[in-house]
RNA sequence: GCGCCUGUAGCUCAAAGGAUAGAGCAACGGACUUCUAAUCCGUGGGUUGGAGGUUCGAGUCCUCCCAGGCGUGCCA
């Protein structure tokens, strides 16, 4: 099962070698291993290979910018005094220190100590930290981005629902959690596809045109069954009534097979144009819908089970055809055709997913809802049977509880049924849903209150990220009203030193974290560390923002500091564009 | 019964096995003649569902128990 922690291991791993960016971590690392290196030919420590130790920023400020629990991992593994070990690499790391300086350089470093059990913690040369600054700058809307895909190419599939009404308010999670995914999937170095797999064979859309046809004659004074296990909402009504409208009830006394064939399909084309048109207006755009029913007419179903029983991975057995699946890891056996002749939903799921590996498709991820947790399984035991080990990967999504104002909605005002996807965003907002739905793991169920998201409060995290980026363009405003010099070029160093306040050194270094961040959070399928993320940095940013005037008469001071503001709006805005939610200039 | 997910402050949630478990909201008290107060500062608030275990160290890993959600179809 693909938990988003094991799915770091499945496709970061192996590209994930060459580390681009993230260049003051990048060379601390190297940094650390070296001394672990020289340490151990010293003969202070062990030598060992593949010390997998963590480089992070400390919660505490006493513990230095970022810290590194390497000594401890090796004493763990080696057996030996954990402080020692400390003191041994900080005595190296220390020695490189002194000879960058002898050489006249600028060392990364300006004080390395040992603390607690045996961390080894680190502050950061000032003027190191004001270069890497630069570098937010210079690489602009690139500033996080990675490339550890390789270019792998991946298909990522969500949102797939029945084309036979609107879109429910879980759909919308998946469309806001899917199309983050693929942002940070790019934006680490993957070629993305994002694919909408159409339900539209089977039951359901018999339902459907039923429910449909029932709706449009009734529309027209006929007297009707209503289908017993027809579809009963609103919406049905309101399909049929446009078709009625639309063919002047053409149809009405056609033959009842022609009659309902039709109806359905024109209704099946409203129902798929309605959910496009959501989604459209959600800003999310797939690359491809791909229809059941035509893997079903192509054939490529049936052909597929054939095969399946000529290559002995299937077999019949009480007048059904099974699948092998608990040859590879399944409970057990599972049925592709049916008794009655009709090949199950999985049989074609086998053949669209084989379909989307002969497109070229590299690696697989799903996003299906919770309910669809046993089916995992399954589907993974009938990739591998094809020979595709470990290519598939299923993000299972909790599901989405509507309240407003801390009381559970179970009714829509308007239609007296479950709100759907686009009452929502028409409610609160484009901006608002898709960073709302990402706030939390998907993991856990997500309780989206309607009333605190419309509300412009605290509570409302979108807004606070959002006005961090509104602020930050009115100083700029400001500025170039007032007729500061608003230059585009980086200050030179001596300007940035006078960025010698604790906000602004505190904001530096969280502009830092955002290339590490985009790279766990796409790594670790979990977009919604990056609106944590934001949050944090927006909070930085207000701080600094009240305690320190960007704009003063200093023109030297107000240059380091509007040059430090950009950096934030910078990072701020690629931020927001991943999570797909926009950036406004004011508020 | 079995499998998966969840259980952390009053509420909603964060925390690659790391240091004194963090944010926001809610409560209380402060800060606008200054670039947007949709902001900021301060105060209180916890046996991380419970019990064992693994180790230098556990909210995190293991075992058992409790509670909730979902699954366990010749449905999709």
């Amino acid at each position: 099962m693909g938990s988003p922690r094991s799915a770091r291991g499945k496709i970061g791993a192996g590209q994930a070698t060459v580390e681009e960016g993230a260049l003051i971590v990048k060379e601390l690392r190297k940094l650390i291993e070296e001394a672990v290196r020289e340490a151990s030919e010293k003969g202070e420590i062990p030598s060992l290979e593949d010390l997998d130790f963590v480089l992070e920023r400390p919660r505490r400020k006493a513990h230095g910018d970022l810290a590194t629990n390497a000594a401890l991992v090796l004493a763990s593994r080696a057996g030996i005094n954990p402080r020692r070990a400390a003191e041994s690499l900080a005595g190296r790391i220390r020695e490189r220190i002194a000879s960058t300086e002898s050489r006249g350089g600028t060392p990364l470093l300006s004080a390395v100590e040992v603390a607690g059990p045996g961390f080894v913690n680190f502050t950061l040369n000032r003027d190191r930290v004001l270069r890497e600054l630069t570098r937010v700058a210079s690489e602009g809307a690139a500033y996080g981005r990675w490339d550890l895909g390789g270019g792998l190419r991946v298909l990522v599939e969500f949102v797939s629902a029945n084309p036979v009404g609107p879109l429910h308010v879980g759909h919308g999670r998946w469309a806001a959690l899917g199309d983050a995914l693929c942002n940070l999937l790019e934006a680490v170095g993957f070629h993305v596809d994002r694919e909408f797999y159409l339900n539209d064979h089977g039951t359901q859309m018999e339902v459907f045109a039923a429910s449909v046809e029932a709706r449009y004659l009734e529309l027209a004074g006929r007297e009707v069954e209503f289908p017993a296990e027809g579809y009963h909402g609103a919406y049905i009504r309101e399909i049929a009534a446009a078709l009625l409208e639309e063919d002047g009830g053409r149809f009405l006394d056609a033959p009842p097979e022609e009659r309902r064939r039709e109806l359905g399909e024109r209704a099946y084309r409203m129902a798929l144009s309605h959910i496009k048109q959501s989604l459209d207006s959600f800003g999310v755009h797939f690359d491809t819908w791909f229809s059941e029913r035509e893997l079903h007419r192509s054939g490529a179903v049936e052909a597929e089970i054939r095969k399946l029983l000529e290559e002995g991975l299937a077999y019949e057995k009480e007048g059904a055809v099974w699948m092998a699946t608990s040859r590879f890891g399944d409970d057990k056996d599972r049925v592709l055709v049916r008794q009655n002749g009709a090949p199950t939903y999985f049989a074609a799921d086998i053949a669209y997913h084989l379909n989307k590996l002969s497109r070229g498709y590299q690696h697989l991820i799903n996003i299906w809802g919770a309910d669809h947790h046993g089916y995992v399984r399954r589907m993974q035991a009938a990739l591998e049977a094809k020979g595709y080990p470990g290519v598939l990967e299923v993000i299972l999504g909790q599901l989405v509880n509507l309240k407003r104002g801390g009381e559970p909605v179970r009714m829509s005002k308007r239609t007296g049924e479950m709100i759907t996807f686009d009452e929502l965003v028409a409610e609160v907002g484009k901006d608002a849903a898709r960073y709302m739905f990402l706030t939390r793991s998907q993991d856990t169920a997500l309780d989206f209150d309607i009333q605190l998201a419309v509300e412009e409060s605290m509570e409302n995290p979108v807004y606070y990220v959002q006005y961090a980026h509104a602020r930050i363009c009115s100083i700029l405003r400001y500025g170039s009203g007032r007729g500061v010099k608003m230059s585009e070029e980086i200050p030179d160093l001596e300007t940035l030193r006078l960025l010698g306040e604790e906000e602004e050194m505190d904001l530096s270094l969280k502009l830092f974290e955002f290339e590490e961040l985009v790279r766990d959070a796409a790594l670790d399928r979990a977009p919604h560390r990056l609106t944590r993320y934001l949050e944090e940095l927006a909070a930085h940013f207000h701080l600094f923002y009240n305690r320190h005037r960007v704009i003063s008469e200093d023109v030297d001071l107000t240059a380091a500091r509007l040059f430090l503001v950009r950096c934030t709006l910078q990072v701020l805005r690629n931020g927001l564009a991943l999570l797909g939610v926009s950036a406004p200039e004011s508020m």
